[in-house]
DNA sequence: CTCCTATATAGTAGCTACTCCTATCTGTCA
DNA sequence: TGACAGATAGGAGTAGCTACTATATAGGAG
């Protein structure tokens, strides 16, 4: 059986935030507002968004901020574990800081992706012998289609 | 138990391109001696060619082809399902037109995308609350890591 | 606390991978 | 063997990064 994901509890939003500045400082990161304020729009949200979608509900927060420092950063957050870009299939790469086991329906008319959970994704077996040839870093199983909003045919925001 | 794709013999390759053909025909679509080339060229390859990489390859043969052709000419294909968008994060976008049962191994070292085929990934059992809630056109088991060449330190030629 | 410096950021320019536009051409059918 | 809707070539335009450089600052030394 599988669930869709929900909202942490403000707890566990501070604890990744703690972890997240232990994290940063481990991999010898300076701890800048920008950094910080990247990663919690990204923590706080399951949208999914692109470098651009941050950027842009960052803005009014901090209205000197640049593309590229999100960019930057976000590719920052990848290289530190602290985030990952979410699968797909062409588009502006998709970041996800949820780092529990979960898997990815995306939308293929409004570009949602969703999450979801169900148990036998998360540690599918690899044949032999790919596992024997191959370094495999990432197991994915990975879902596309018409999302329910779609389907009633109401009107979603048309992300690109 | 799973194996790597190998090639196709020359009478299943016409049998392909004669149902191209026909598939064209079906579709309402004219079949120009670009549109063949193309097709001819994303089917005789196992190496996820991106349409600048199809475009490359052709070009000695088809002096004139314009990129955009190449580019419009790899959607038409995905659109009347005669080929379809490799599934990865970020990059071009790379194509396939084996249409039969199969997995893929990319490397996020030098980008070649590997063909596998286990069976167990051929038709996973989708979770009943997502296969209720939306419709799923496509499901996907995806690998990435370091393939045999680059594990052995030895020098690929590197994409992008 | 204050200063120092390596790291990070802002702003901008450049690049890659498409996507759109328009004049010209051609596969298909009558 | 035309006629013409659909396709292509070439080029311009756009989105999404990526590189460059001057300025600013986090965090450690003193
Ligand atoms: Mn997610
Ligand atoms: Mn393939
Ligand atoms: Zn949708
Ligand atoms: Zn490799």
């Amino acid at each position: 059986m599988s669930y869709f994901a929900n909202k942490m509890s403000p707890a566990e939003f501070d604890a990744k935030i703690h972890w997240f500045v232990g994290r940063c400082r481990e991999a010898g990161l300076r701890v800048t507002p920008q950094r910080l304020a990247i990663y919690k729009e990204l923590l706080g949200t399951d949208e999914h968004p692109s470098a651009e979608m941050l950027y842009e509900k960052l803005k009014p927060a901090w209205p000197t901020l640049s593309l590229d420092t999100v960019n930057r950063t976000v590719l920052t957050l990848t290289e530190i574990g602290a985030a990952f870009i979410v699968e797909g299939s062409g588009g502006a790469r998709r970041f996800d800081a949820g780092l529990e086991h979960h898997q990815h329906f995306k939308c293929v008319k409004c570009e949602r992706i969703i999450d979801f959970h169900h148990e036998p994704f998360d540690n599918i077996e690899l044949p032999p012998d790919v596992a024997g040839k191959f370094t495999v870093l990432r197991k994915t199983v990975y879902l596309e289609g018409i999302c329910d909003l779609c389907k009633q045919g109401m009107k979603v925001v048309q992300r690109s």
